[in-house]
RNA sequence: GCGGAUGUGGUGAAAUUGGUAUACACGCCAGACUUAGGAUCUGGUGCCGUAAGGUGUGGAGGUUCAAGUCCUCUCAUCCGCACCA
């Protein structure tokens, strides 16, 4: 009798999601002696309910758990929420909502979401990075962070959102506005909490080779051009007596960094930041005219988007010393010269810099060459920066630039006046943020004992819920008491440090507390064992925005683990997926444009399966996916046509035995096609991740399947094929494996070579190249034999020719040279 | 400016080492079944051409018996960084 039933998504869906939530199917094992596989997707910001951005991060991440799952392994695919951070309290601000209730309201309502979508996360190691249990540890490392002297504080020119009324880090300011809402930064002078990632700076770049077999290639550069590493050399430019008078002996000298020591003899200037010390100085003891100040006031005040238009400078009326010449040198201010990036002073080479020769033509200041070409004249019009000959020189003339630069430098380190140096772009990382939903910083500030830091058995430091958030100041610092407190060290009435930290600290180590059975939550962060054990993480799915911040942030922390002796590795992420962007109708879905679709809606529609098998099924995941309405329907369709189908299988618990030789051509080559896709699919999960491809493969199997009409055929097709699609789409794969394999197929499936054993093969004949016939022939002819039947069927195009060559390629085609 | 990528039918895309370009799907066309169909099934579908045939992977060269794939130059688009001394 036949077995028929309709495909209903929302009867199977529940089915399975209830099933796979009774069993505890996705939890993790501790049994360490298991292979393993850590498969981690970037947890979300709770901002209310899912995007189609998510749904593809996750369908992508679930595919791989779910097949690693069916090899036998120890699969940890956890899901966890990122829950602190701005738009919680913005929302406060505009609806009135708590922070916590709103953030929490939407954990649930996400969570939802994701099981609905049939994601096969542990839900026992659900988390949010703002649960006090993860602030407890969190500020457990600060502690450890502080007394290792890679956290410290420290009054300087900082990033501020007046917007969000809060610091930003530099990773966070985005062409100079705020990262989260656009707004353009302004410099404030304010204390502030750094961590020293420069300190790191160094090892984050040379292991990035490290990673190169596992990351993508354009992420490594972002963070190489990030780190920013530059080799050079760095002296002191003394002033003259004259200069030292009018500076009233506060500065003999400054300090300046070149990658250029080759023009050391083309100097003609020299040019501070407006924000130089020497500057500050001079302003303040009214050294400078009234208009000069002013003036640096005013470049001060404005922004790095506006100090790109135009340069602008003013002299100091001092002179330094060149340092081989002893030749005297203006120094002048420019505001294209950066504060934060070497010394805040350089070198001016107009000759062969295009900034200093635009600053010199505008000032009118000498332009000395020293470099020409190696051959011909290099027209004065423009600075000359390629490689050439040193002239003007003295004892380096003749050389050639490039060479010159290991030379010049050891001069100098030789005659005391230099040192080779390396400078790097990246900047320590500011942490604290003025707002109240985030991480409370453990520290305490006390009259006599100045800042210490909390007693690690007092953590957690848990925010206060009865704050009033009006989004003007932070509110921890007008609660009424959260701020008092006694000093850890000596007792004194002390206050406790109202900022908060940047969310992005939270994330830097959330995938090692997944490691940890959820049951030591409490007593521990991770141990040892478990993150031996789990990490690295084999898969990182997310998405390319993060290239920079948070996956730098994250390798950091490893490092630092590391040396704090919690772990005993130094890189957390092997293989690292960035998916594409989803769009529709060209671009990025989002919310101000109008052009989103809601997942629930597709769920509701066609059901959680569709929806997953059209993302991964439209293009690879790296690439960018353009929705498309009637993709979802044809990806709805062949579900139907799976489940439908599968009437044609004969209920078996173990793979049926097949006689391949007394098979008719049709059903070989349907068993044939059934195995080329498993094999692919092998492929896909092992090396290339190209899911459409793997389901393409399917469906040639299915077309094939339907060719022809074994039942034994039929069944032992989808025996392999639901095995397939399980992890793309679970629940129609477990409701049909049920239904006549009891789930028994939903495991390793070995490939059978005798399947592609075939008796003849078809080989493509051309002639010079060009495609002119097809000849079928034994699989073990010889070449003789085939070449002859190759001039058979081609024969047309071999009149009046002479054969020039004739060549078999095995298995593909034949190819004869003629002349004529 | 520097760096990274991508260019293949009407569309999304395949082509693992150089070996029959366009698999799979969408769309379109035709047919079948239907009272009907935006359902289902079957067949067709790169372009030019009635056909024989020609032509075809952004463009121009080159290597090779053979190039989407390798090399050189070039054009276009996208992304990242950007006065970093």
């Amino acid at each position: 009798m036949e077995i028929f039933l309709e495909y209903s998504s929302k009867a199977i869906e529940k089915k399975w999601q209830e099933h796979w939530k009774q069993n505890r199917s996705f939890e993790p094992s501790n049994d360490f002696s298991k292979e393993k596989k850590y498969i981690l997707s970037m947890f979300p910001f709770p901002s209310g309910r899912l995007h189609m951005g998510h749904v593809r991060n996750y369908s992508i991440s679930d595919a791989f758990a779910r097949y690693y799952r069916q090899q036998g392994l120890n699969v940890l695919h956890p899901i966890g929420f990122d829950s602190f951070g701005m738009p919680a309290e913005n929302a406060a601000i505009k609806n009135g909502s708590h922070p916590k209730g709103w953030t929490y309201d939407n954990i649930d309502y996400m969570k939802n979401e994701f099981y609905a979508l049939g994601f096969s996360f542990s839900r026992e190691r659900e988390m949010a990075t703002s649960d006090e249990l993860y602030t407890k540890f969190e500020q457990s490392f600060i502690i450890d962070m502080y007394e290792k002297g890679l956290l410290y504080r420290k009054k300087g020119m900082l990033n501020w959102c007046p917007h969000d009324q809060t610091v930003l880090a530099n990773e966070q300011v985005v062409d100079g506005c705020c990262w989260r809402c656009d707004t353009p930064i302004v410099k404030k002078d304010m204390n502030q909490y750094y961590f020293k990632i420069t300190q790191y700076s160094d090892e984050l770049l040379s292991d990035l080779s490290k990673l190169e077999a596992g990351w993508p290639k354009q992420v490594l550069t972002m963070q190489e051009n990030w780190i920013g590493k530059s080799n050079g050399l760095e002296f002191d430019l003394h002033f003259d007596e004259v200069s030292k008078a009018k500076l009233s002996a506060a500065f003999e000298r400054f300090d300046v960094f070149t990658t250029r020591p080759d023009t050391i003899y083309g100097v003609s200037y020299t040019a501070l930041a407006p924000e130089h010390d020497i500057v500050t100085y001079m302003c303040e003891n009214k050294l400078l005219s009234q208009e000069s100040i002013a003036e640096i006031t005013a470049m001060k005040n404005t922004s790095s988007i506006d100090r790109q238009k135009e340069k602008k400078g003013l002299s100091l009326g001092l002179d330094v010393l060149h340092p081989l010449t002893g030749a005297k040198i203006p120094v002048w201010i420019a505001n294209f010269v950066l504060m934060d990036y070497g010394s805040g002073a350089v070198m001016a080479v107009p000759a062969h810099d295009e900034r200093d020769f635009d600053f010199a033509k505008k000032y009118d200041l000498p332009i000395n060459a020293v470099i020409k070409p190696f051959v011909g004249e290099h027209e004065a019009s423009a600075a000359f920066t390629e490689v050439g000959i040193l002239f003007n020189s003295a004892a380096f003339d003749g050389m050639n630039s490039k060479e010159s630069q290991s030379s010049i430098i050891d001069y100098f380190e030789a005659n005391k006046i230099g040192k080779r140096t390396t400078n790097y772009k990246l900047k320590d990382w500011g942490v604290s943020r003025q707002r109240y939903w985030g991480a409370p910083i453990p520290f305490i500030h006390c009259e006599c004992c100045g800042l210490v830091m909390e007693k690690k058995e007092n953590l957690p430091i848990a925010l206060p819920e009865d704050i009033e958030i009006t989004g003007e100041g932070n509110p921890l610092d007008k609660h009424p008491t959260f701020k008092h407190c006694k000093c850890p060290k000596c007792g004194a009435d002390a206050t406790r440090e109202t900022d908060t930290m940047d969310t992005f600290v939270e994330s830097s180590w959330y995938f090692l507390r997944f490691c940890a059975d959820a049951s030591n939550w409490e007593s521990e962060a991770f141990s040892q064992e478990q993150i031996a054990y789990w990490m690295g993480v084999d898969h990182y799915i997310g998405g390319i925005e993060h290239a920079i911040l948070h996956l730098l942030y994250a390798r950091f922390f490893t490092k630092v683990f590391r040396d704090l002796g919690y772990i005993n590795f130094d890189e957390p992420f092997d293989k690292l997926l960035t998916q594409g962007m989803v769009l529709k109708d060209g671009s990025k879905m989002s919310k101000s444009k109008g052009n989103t679709v809601d997942p629930d809606a597709i769920i509701e529609k066609y059901g959680a399966d569709t929806a997953r098998l059209f993302i991964l099924f439209a293009a690879p995941p790296t690439q960018e996916l353009e929705w498309n309405d009637s993709g979802v329907e044809g990806a709805h369709k062949f579900i139907k046509r799976f489940y439908d189908r599968s009437s044609n299988i004969v209920a078996t618990q173990t793979i049926p035995k097949i006689d391949h030789a007394g098979l008719s051509k049709e059903e070989k080559f349907a068993r044939k096609k059934v195995y080329e896709a498993l094999a692919r699919a092998n492929d896909v999960f092992a090396e290339r991740y190209t899911f459409n491809t793997m389901i393409a493969g399917v469906m040639e199997a299915m077309n094939a399947l339907n060719a022809q009409s074994n039942a034994d055929v039929w069944s032992e097709g989808y025996w392999i094929l639901a095995s397939i699609m399980e992890p793309v789409i679970p629940h129609v794969a477990w409701e049909i494996s049920e239904q006549y394999f009891a789930c028994k197929n939903l495991s390793v499936q070995r490939v059978l070579e005798e399947v592609f054993v075939e008796d003849s093969i078809m080989l493509g004949v051309s002639i010079n190249g060009k495609r002119r016939a097809e000849i079928e022939v034994a699989a073990d002819a010889s070449d003789t034999a085939i070449i002859a039947l190759a001039k058979e069927a081609a024969a047309k195009w071999l009149e009046d020719a002479v054969i020039v060559k004739e060549i078999v390629v095995p298995k593909k085609l034949v190819n004869i040279v003629i002349k004529g």
